[in-house]
DNA sequence: TTCTGTGAACTGATTCACAGCA
DNA sequence: TGCTGTGAATCAGTTCACAGAA
């Protein structure tokens, strides 16, 4: 793979770090509530509490987007949805496909703030032939087979991945051939995908599995004290056969 | 995020970096494969692949671990199995809760996933009576306000809210004077949670406007490639040096 | 030789702190 | 005055490249 030259001397505006991308929508979110409350203006240090973040993180972010707010002042509401709106694309509406109606995929297709903001779930696709024509959340499920039809006919390019994980590949795959080019991925598996293609992951057991991690930690150093000991430490209770006990032994 | 006081002399080992924490559940899951189909060893390169990263920075990766590595052979599938599930704390048991068995909290309910790696749904908790009894994943629900005892009785230290945005802070703050010290939101809401206490967020709506963003933007770039049938690779991008779209359309 | 383990270099993200504008 | 916008400093994460064990 060639490393290749970097990014673009970023002339203006295009090159917004990935992690402001990933903000964005939170500001979104709380400059919604504002504008429902009719609040005119905010100031970056509001803002940035209701989005949970620090303000300065956020003035940041927000001057990768252009000077947006007024000094002395703060940001105009109305405006900075707009603006952020557009940047994210949301201005625009984005057909959506759903593959695999289990319990999850249901689910999905019944959340609300699915529909929301420019996302309309244009089909729900399952492989199961008895799924065919049942309607979920008020769309017929329509059969796997119809897949590259229904991406094609609906102009999606954003599907949703929500099959069992050793279907999740082949289903990725029949997506990405039919024009689809980005995915959210719900079954636990990698997927591969060309480039030009984006994948995001949600991960249940992985979110819980980095939760146990500190919580682990946390039960450790609530009885350890200041000493270096752990004792009651629930990690290595009689383990393996082996030996070699230590929790991690320095190189 | 930091926990209290966080000084401790630091006997190396303790501070693997969050990013790393982040990457061992999908290490992890790589290596569960492999050892059910009884691979002995993998190389990092292997390895690597199989979980979708590169081989210097899971190297890297395990560098913080220890060395369970043999130079020139790899590394002993079994052996890093266990490492890595001590160090997670998924030698033990976690019970969990789910608040709120909606669409999607009955779908986590029913996740397998959810039940494999030491987590344990130890209860389903929902505000509507009209739930309180009837089982959900063969488990029977039960009313919130019984929340506190429920999480005290199973030792709850992990809780899961599914509830609608609105009652999602309410909810976090009993299950945190409960007792609970990790939480898995899915409720499109920014919690407030006191020191000590780690929460990670699933937002599907968040996911879905991140890939809208590159959506967006391979959209434009698709027009200035000219003709392309396939859109060009969103990262290493080496293509032409010539300026790019005009991105920012005036309102 | 083959492959791990790791300093060092690099890249990206966050935070600081203050200049500059309303 | 009160706030935004932003260079500079810091911190975290990734990649490189090679020393060194099996």
């Amino acid at each position: 793979m060639a490393t290749g030259r970097t990014h673009r001397p970023a002339t203006r505006s295009r090159g917004i770090p990935e992690a402001t991308v990933a903000r964005l929508p939170l500001y979104l979110r709380a400059l919604t509530a504002l504008s429902e409350r009719s609040v005119p203006t905010v100031s970056s240090e509001e803002l940035a509490a209701a989005a949970g973040v620090n303000s300065a993180k956020l003035r940041k972010d927000f001057s990768y987007l252009g000077s947006y707010g007024t000094r002395g002042v703060g940001y105009d509401v109305e405006y900075l949805v707009y603006q952020i709106s557009r940047e994210l694309g949301l201005t625009q509406d984005w057909p959506v496909v759903i593959v695999g109606i289990g319990n999850l995929g249901a689910a999905l297709a019944n959340y609300g703030g699915f529909a929301s903001r420019g996302f309309r779930v244009a089909a729900l696709i399952d492989a199961d032939p008895a799924m065919a024509g049942k309607p979920v959340a008020g769309i017929p499920v329509q059969h796997t087979d119809d897949l590259e039809k229904i991406i094609d006919d609906n102009g999606v390019s954003i599907g949703v991945i929500a099959t069992p994980a050793g279907a999740a590949q082949q289903v990725c795959d029949r997506l990405v051939a039919a024009g689809v080019t980005s995915i959210l991925n719900f079954a636990p598996t990698v997927l591969s995908v060309p480039d030009g293609v984006d994948v995001r992951k949600v991960d249940l057991s992985i979110e819980l599995q980095i939760l146990a991690f500190h919580e682990q930690r946390k039960a450790g150093e609530e009885v350890t004290g200041e000493s270096g000991a752990v004792v009651r430490a629930p990690k290595d209770s009689g383990k393996g056969p082996d030996g070699d006990v230590p929790a991690v032994m320095p190189a």
